[in-house]
DNA sequence: TTGTAGTCTGCACATAGAGA
DNA sequence: TCTCTATGTGCAGACTACAA
């Protein structure tokens, strides 16, 4: 199980996911009041939930203030406050209205929220990622501990859900890779032209000369990705890479095809396969620094983005691992994240007329 | 203007668990 | 058993808004 206590990565990775969190407010039955388009909780509000006193949440906030107020803490003085304070009154008398038949006792405490005295000259508020933000850290609480099991549960579940049970290829619902996996398709027929011109024929050389474009942007041949992603033997791998590494491993195979026809004018002759290697390493190293920043990035969104959102490590990527962006969770799971076989409906019309020319 | 009330915050202390 | 560290709690002072 991931170990959000300490992990702030692993923390920003479920908050960044506000399908998953939709979802976790629905099911966790802690309701809030809408503030500002936000659901807001007051401290005590955390602290009873928690069962925790509320100097415990003072001093998560304390050592994390940075990551909570990123999260939605705040503390609301003057108009804002007194505004607040007159949602709250209004939420209390709408609530004593519906629910005047019935002896509910003390009404603040039965619905958790109190009623503000005027007296109070300001108040720290949560939004409810805030309120996750609190669970995630709190370590000492009987509730934290079910509340990320819970979170962990329902983050997962959402995915399934989403994906109908495999997240394989999830990274063909965002608009990007049809585009670029057609372009890598076109990229990798000039590849594959190129070492059937320019290399003596031997049955390995597509295999080993792809595995080295792999080694070179992820640190993975294609067996090992296989393994990491789960994949069997007639499945492409190529299908379940992300936009952007497809986009990389494209200009490789259009930089290398260019460096091998080169070298096969200049020499007048085939190269054998382990000429082609060392051909393949000069070009590595020639240009290390114009590919390093994209190498980077694909490390990094591949690395990153498997662990959200396939529960896969890449070991040799480990280091890479970061911060999945509330945006990269709305490309792939999102309201405007489609699956392939509808994006290919959306373009039949495109592709239509491509033929056509 | 001043007293009052509610909240925040810094400091100190208690407790529990891990490791030597 | 002792020490260290992390976590949780209590207390008191500071701060701010409101009411008289």
């Amino acid at each position: 199980m991931k170990d959000l206590t300490n992990s702030q990565t692993e923390r920003k990775n479920i908050l960044n996911n506000n399908i998953a969190l939709q979802e976790l407010y629905e099911q966790l039955g802690f309701r809030a009041l809408k503030f500002e388009a936000k659901y807001r909780y007051t401290k005590q509000q955390i602290s009873r939930f928690f069962e925790v006193d509320t100097r415990t949440i003072e001093r998560l906030l304390e050592n994390h203030a940075a990551e909570l107020a990123e999260n939605g803490y705040e503390l609301f003085s003057g108009k804002r406050l007194r505004e607040f304070r007159n949602a709250v009154l209004t939420y209390l008398k709408e609530y004593r209205r519906n629910v005047s038949d019935v002896d509910v006792g003390d009404i603040s405490e039965m619905i958790g929220i109190d009623d503000i005295s005027s007296k109070t000259p300001y108040i720290g508020i949560f939004t409810f990622r805030a309120f996750l933000n609190i669970g995630m850290l709190l370590t000492g609480s009987e509730r934290a501990r079910e509340l990320r099991s819970a979170i962990l549960d329902i983050v997962i579940d959402v995915l399934n859900k989403k994906m109908g049970g495999s997240t394989k290829y999830i990274n063909q619902r965002e608009e990007e890779f049809l585009p670029s996996a057609i372009r890598e398709f076109n990229y990798r027929q000039e590849f594959t032209d190129a070492l059937n011109k320019y290399i003596e024929p031997n049955n390995f050389k597509y295999a080993q000369l792809t595995d080295k474009i792999y080694l070179s942007i992820f640190k993975e041949n294609a067996r090992e990705y296989r393994q990491i992603l789960n994949l069997n033997s007639k499945e492409n791998v190529r299908l379940t890479m992300y936009s952007e590494v497809l986009d990389l491993i494209s200009s490789y195979e259009n930089g290398f095809a260019a460096y091998l026809k080169k070298k096969f004018e200049s020499i007048g002759r085939k190269l054998e396969l382990i000429e082609a290697h060392e051909l393949f390493n000069e070009f590595e190293n020639l240009t290390i620094e114009i590919y390093e920043p994209l190498r980077e990035k694909a490390r990094s969104l591949m690395a990153s983005r498997d662990m959200a959102l396939r529960d896969a490590l890449h070991e040799k990527l480990k280091s890479y691992i970061g911060i999945v962006s509330s945006e990269d969770f709305e490309k792939f799971i999102g309201e405007h994240s489609i699956s392939l076989e509808e994006r290919i409906e959306e373009n039949k019309e495109v592709f239509k007329r491509l033929k056509g020319r």
